[in-house]
RNA sequence: UGCCUGAUAGUAUAAUGGUAGUACGACGGUUUUUGGUACCGUUUGUCUUGGUUCGAAUCCAGGUCGGGCAACCA
């Protein structure tokens, strides 16, 4: 078969750990999330990154929520993540929470502090601030640095106990207030919030900072392979720090560059932003980078994984074009959507030499990717017909292949016909053209000998129905919407959604939810979730490549 | 002007001291009842200056440029 792909720098780790003996060779991974947002394009390079490692390597990967932070965490989120790595085709070997470890975290800081390696600290955010330094100049030490450890156990139980409102105190390491690493000057532990969690309700007012759990959490589900994104590089030796004071099991971590597309945003922040303000419809709108927003869009689990596999897995920064995110969804499609046809902005054709009140059904396959076109439907053709405004010019330029005057084309499954004349209104706005076929040109009986040069859709006038047609283009009007001046909502497109009514042809009213539709030479469709019986609603995922493009 | 990181076609990503390759994009062609698909071809690259070596994208040193770090966020 095809060669075997080279290895990715974190998949060369893995196979020399395997090879040297490492924890027996074992491979575990975790997806860690936050439930403070929806997953997006960028969790799904992480997923398939940390799950794709454990299926490739014979191990396992756990869920685990890093959920230490009450006031912005829901278990809407929780659900949400769950569902769409899921989707994405994985399965978690357990589904964890580090809120599931409160109690073992809160037994290794006081181990700490017995340890007297952290403290009791009463000073203000600011004062903290002020006294950590800056990069280029050491931190100074407090007064509540030097507490004694019978006090800041005492307090530290205080804290829990809930004797202090938030912001009193906190928990920090005790480390190096001079380290060049700003994230060694004696890093907040716990802090004190008197907050209502998702999981644990009202047992605790003192959550643990991500840097007191999410190294030991690793530790605690004996993870091989801790697999981050490259802003958590200088966190590491605070995680080993704590792994080291604590004797816990060895998890090691690694760092890639995190996944950036142009002409999107890629942080939970900011696109909380684009949904609390009404710039889209929710989380899954289908312009949002969120796995949800591309699943409602049309995008197939597939297409997202082998999008992930092809950007790789490096250390750079990087900015990958959506063209390839558009390749990959049509590549799958292709081979899977089924054809129909829908007219999206039309314009009556009347062929003057069809007998008028005659209809016959015409036979149309559903993919000519597939051997024998996967069955077939069958399109009911009369008279006049919807067809494309673009489909027509009166004045063609050179190497126009579809309908003028004076020109053939071919209705898809149908006949080849011939412009011969056109009716406008008052402002001379085409309103219907006309046109002669040739009987003997029809698909699949064809004995004229004609030959055309292209091939149009159609939609026959009496059998049409209509739908809502969303079509929908990037988000941003520039590539790197966070990096210009000002707010980046200013650079929104607002030409990023464009709903329309378009007419479709019969089978498509039993058009099936989630399953991808190609309109004939228009582009790959899916029907949206709000759509019903009485109003259907299709989405645009991508249009078709377009070979053409005119001067 | 501290520490940590990184730098290969337009965008990504290989080459692990021995011919700089692949994909996407772009451009051109063949086929085609989708100007789609498929197939074929073309185009463009090792940040810089030195050093080591028979030989450097790769090793070493200096420089340049990019990214990250001073949340009671993750």
């Amino acid at each position: 078969m095809s060669e075997e792909r080279s290895l990715n720098f974190i998949e060369e780790i893995v196979e020399d750990d395997i090879s040297a003996g490492k924890h027996g060779g074992r491979v575990h991974t975790r997806f860690p999330p936050e439930p403070n947002g929806y997953l997006h394009i960028g969790h799904a390079k992480s997923i398939c990154l940390n799950f794709g490692l454990a299926k490739k390597y014979g191990g396992k990967t756990n869920l685990r929520f890093d959920d230490t932070n009450p006031v912005t965490e829901d278990t809407e989120y929780v659900e949400s993540i769950k569902e769409d790595v899921r989707w994405l085709g994985f399965e978690w070997a357990n589904e964890l929470y580090a809120s599931d470890y409160f109690d073992l975290l809160y037994a290794f800081a006081l181990n700490l502090v017995r340890q007297g390696l952290a403290y009791v600290d009463d000073s203000t955010p600011e004062e903290i601030a002020t006294q950590k330094g800056t990069p280029t100049e050491p931190g100074t030490p407090n007064q509540y640095r030097s507490r004694s450890i019978e006090e800041n156990v005492q307090l530290f139980e205080d804290m829990k106990a809930g004797k202090y409102p938030d912001g009193a105190k906190v928990l920090r390491a005790k480390v190096d207030l001079a380290s060049p690493n700003m994230h060694m000057r004696d890093p907040i532990m716990y802090r004190i919030k008197h907050a209502k969690h998702h999981r644990t309700g009202d047992k605790w007012c003192i959550y643990p900072m991500y840097d007191f759990a999410h190294g030991q959490s690793d530790a605690i589900e004996e993870i091989t392979h801790s697999i981050c994104t490259l802003e958590f590089v200088p966190h590491r030796p605070l995680y080993e720090w704590f792994i080291d004071k604590l004797e816990l099991f060895p998890s090691r971590q690694y760092e890639f560059a995190r996944l950036n597309l142009n002409y999107t945003v890629m942080s939970k922040r900011k696109l909380l932003q684009l949904v609390n303000e009404g710039f889209v419809e929710g989380w899954d709108d289908p312009r949002m980078p969120t796995i949800s927003g591309l699943r409602r869009r049309g995008y197939t689990p597939a297409s997202v994984r082998e999008f992930c596999e092809r950007i790789g897995v490096a250390k750079r920064e990087n900015m990958i074009d959506v063209s390839l995110l558009e390749f990959c969804i049509r590549e799958d499609l292709n081979k899977t959507a089924w054809r129909r046809m829908a007219v999206l902005d039309p314009v009556k054709l009347v062929i003057t030499n069809y007998p008028e009140g005659q209809t016959e059904t015409l036979h149309g396959e559903n993919n000519p990717e597939v051997e024998g076109g996967e069955g077939g439907r069958d399109i009911p053709f009369s008279r006049e017909l919807w067809i494309e405004r673009e489909d027509f010019m009166e004045v063609p330029p050179k190497k126009f292949f579809r309908l003028g005057v004076g020109l053939s084309v071919r209705l898809k499954n149908a006949y080849i016909i011939t412009g011969e004349s056109v009716v406008k209104d008052a402002e001379g706005n085409i309103t219907e053209i006309h046109c002669t076929y040739i009987p003997e040109s029809k698909s699949g009986s064809d004995t004229s000998g004609i030959n055309v040069k292209g091939t149009i859709h159609w939609v026959s006038v009496p059998h049409a129905r209509t739908a809502e047609i969303r079509l929908y283009d990037r988000l941003f009007r520039v590539e790197d919407p966070s990096n210009e001046d000002g707010d980046f909502k200013e650079y929104i497109n607002p030409d990023s959604l464009k709903i329309i009514t378009g007419f479709i042809e019969e089978d498509l009213t039993t058009a099936i939810p989630g399953k991808g539709y190609q309109f004939i030479r228009k582009g790959y469709f899916t029907l949206d979730k709000y759509s019903t019986a009485d109003k259907l609603v299709f989405n645009r995922t991508v249009t078709l490549k377009d070979g053409w493009v005119k001067k």
